[in-house]
DNA sequence: TATCATGATGACAACGTTGTCGACAACATT
DNA sequence: AATGTTGTCGACAACGTTGTCATCATGATA
């Protein structure tokens, strides 16, 4: 079917092993069977067989993902940057997506890459129950693991984005503006990252000697529906809110509609910031505050970092595991602004 | 490092092939040894060697997907349905990203592709310039194809979404509410998808006998910025416009912000639509009428058609390649309807 | 008893690469 | 002239599977 280094050898009248070296340009060939071999491979349409130099150099050159769910916005462009530096740097990427209904088959996708003996695997999924137990002696072995927003560990490396410090500037942000009973809509609860952007919140309340009361926390499940339903059920359990931070914009925009529909006027009677800077955030009435992330970029930094770690392990050093943290900017826009309403 | 076939057997006292057979349940084995093998490799962990067996077996069990960019919601969606079947039916997914910039780097991603010997390839770009003259005899003999949206051609299978049919929906509707002069936020015209609800719109607007003239069309690149810019560009040329079809969301919402700034009240002196139905189109104000396309769902079945063709191929049969078929669902929401100013 | 089907198993050669080692010529050094 | 060095190249054995065939009991049939 496919053309093999044995067919180019024959035609151009040489060995298999000096077609392998014309290929990978390694060790001496003479300029005059290079030309040779190098014409036939051309004429013949020669690729490579990677399968069978994965199967004796023992390495793949090949990465996983094990994603979420591409559905947001965030882990898309996450995605994104992954696939481009992987193709940069001569790896490819398997995506591999987890079911969220079943938690047990965790166990089965690590299979699964072991069996296709993947170099290293990039975790892109929350923290949730035990699924990232697997994170164990005998699994480092095997490959090594880059984890999103891990855990500190000594021998797992990790990126993360610092959400608790994002949520202490775009809380800031409204006290600055002079909002002072600052409500919540936080993403899913069982997600670190939902947990950390609502610690973000409650320091900066206390740090300012403002309320933060439960009463100012309604959870929301990350869709722009469980926004506005959660600003509604804010607004009648604390009617004195006076601005909202809502933990993705998706919840912002909802936040948005469930206030103009409350009779609240935003900038006026209610300030609102949400997060993650999602395409259309700006075109929002009013265009959305929002904490911006660069997430293409830390998913290129993934794979540089592993990437570096699976070279030094070919080579029998031990990388000890980097960590990579990236800090949300905030952006302004008019959700969040105070007019006092003077204009009136 | 790993655990092999030959470890197993020498474990369990039987032959290399024997355990083969277990793995695979495949042949005879006797209840007995087959018992001691299955002990040998629970005890051992043993994982069989996807590249080995791939090598011997001349089929990787791999499909990848060349993708032309996961930011956008569609795309997102179809990335996620594919790797979904492809789980479900054994395959694993390589997900490629194509280069914007560059045009000649097609030749190399399908390199790379066959080195990896992929059983098969879904095309997730669209067709812009000369990036599809790939599907040719030589490059079908070495891996199917699926294309999303592609060209008619007998020898290749193609899922595909009306976006013709989808676009006069939408403007249909403009039409019934009473909208009479309606203008066209295009998406990037080198786009066919974007050429096929220019094309929709145009039916439906010489079909009802309405104007349709260049002067009403506004090209955009399907972000939401250009949809703003769009719109002021097409109010300012023809101030007469009283509706406008936005070819996705995203200009949608753009749309909507500068109808906005411009004085214009959706619902009353401006009707709009979008297309794509992404999250947060719902919470816009006024919420976006749209288009809503089942686009995991046609992921799925790109999958599912290429995979019984790679079957069939293996089997000696040659399935003659089927085409797919999407259909668009209008959903209305407020944003294109026509209130007549009666409240006013 | 001789022959034959059947069931269970293993030896061995593929698959397409790469690494190791040795062969051999050409040339430089003592 | 004998020896060493260098540059080219090929034979051969891996890598971990699977398919093909042969082997060898065992029990059934003629």
């Amino acid at each position: 079917m496919s053309v093999t280094l044995s067919d180019v050898a024959r035609h151009a009248g040489v060995s298999i092993k000096t077609v392998s070296r014309v290929v990978n340009n390694q060790g001496e060939v003479s300029k005059d069977t290079r030309q040779r071999v190098l014409a036939a491979i051309q004429q013949m349409g020669y690729q490579p067989n990677v399968l069978a130099r994965s199967l004796v150099m023992q390495r793949s050159y090949t990465i996983a993902i094990v994603s979420w769910g591409l559905d947001q916005y965030s882990p898309s462009r996450f995605v994104m940057g992954v696939a481009r530096e992987a193709d940069e740097q001569g790896y490819s990427i398997l995506l591999t997506l987890l079911r969220r209904s079943k938690q047990d088959n965790v166990e089965l996708v690590l299979n699964s890459l072991v069996s296709r003996r993947v170099d290293g695997i990039i975790w892109h999924a929350p923290r949730v129950g035990n699924n990232q137990d697997w994170i164990c002696p005998e699994r480092l072995a095997q490959m090594p693991p880059l984890v999103l927003n891990g855990l500190p560990n000594p021998h797992v490396m990790t990126v993360s984005v610092d959400n608790r410090y994002g949520a202490r500037l775009a809380v800031q942000h409204l006290v600055d503006q002079g909002w002072r009973r600052i409500g919540i809509i936080t993403g899913l609860v069982e997600h670190p990252m939902a947990a950390q952007r609502t610690l973000g919140w409650q320091d900066v309340l206390q740090e300012n000697g403002l309320e933060c009361d439960d009463s100012l926390i309604a959870n929301g499940d990350w869709t722009a529906q469980s926004g506005e339903i959660a600003l509604e059920t804010l607004l009648h359990r604390r009617p004195d809110i006076d601005a909202v931070f809502a933990c993705n914009d998706l919840m912002g925009m909802g936040a948005l509609s469930a206030a103009a529909r409350a009779g609240r006027r935003v900038c006026r009677d209610l300030g609102v910031i949400g997060y993650e800077n999602i395409p259309g955030s700006e075109y929002c009435s009013p265009p959305l505050s929002t904490m911006h992330q660069s997430i293409f970029e830390l998913g290129r930094e993934a794979v540089r970092l592993l990437v570096a770690r699976i070279q030094a392990r070919a080579n029998g050093e031990d990388l000890p595991p980097e960590l990579h943290i990236a800090y949300p900017e905030l952006v302004v826009r008019q959700s969040s602004l105070h007019c006092n309403g003077k204009e009136e």
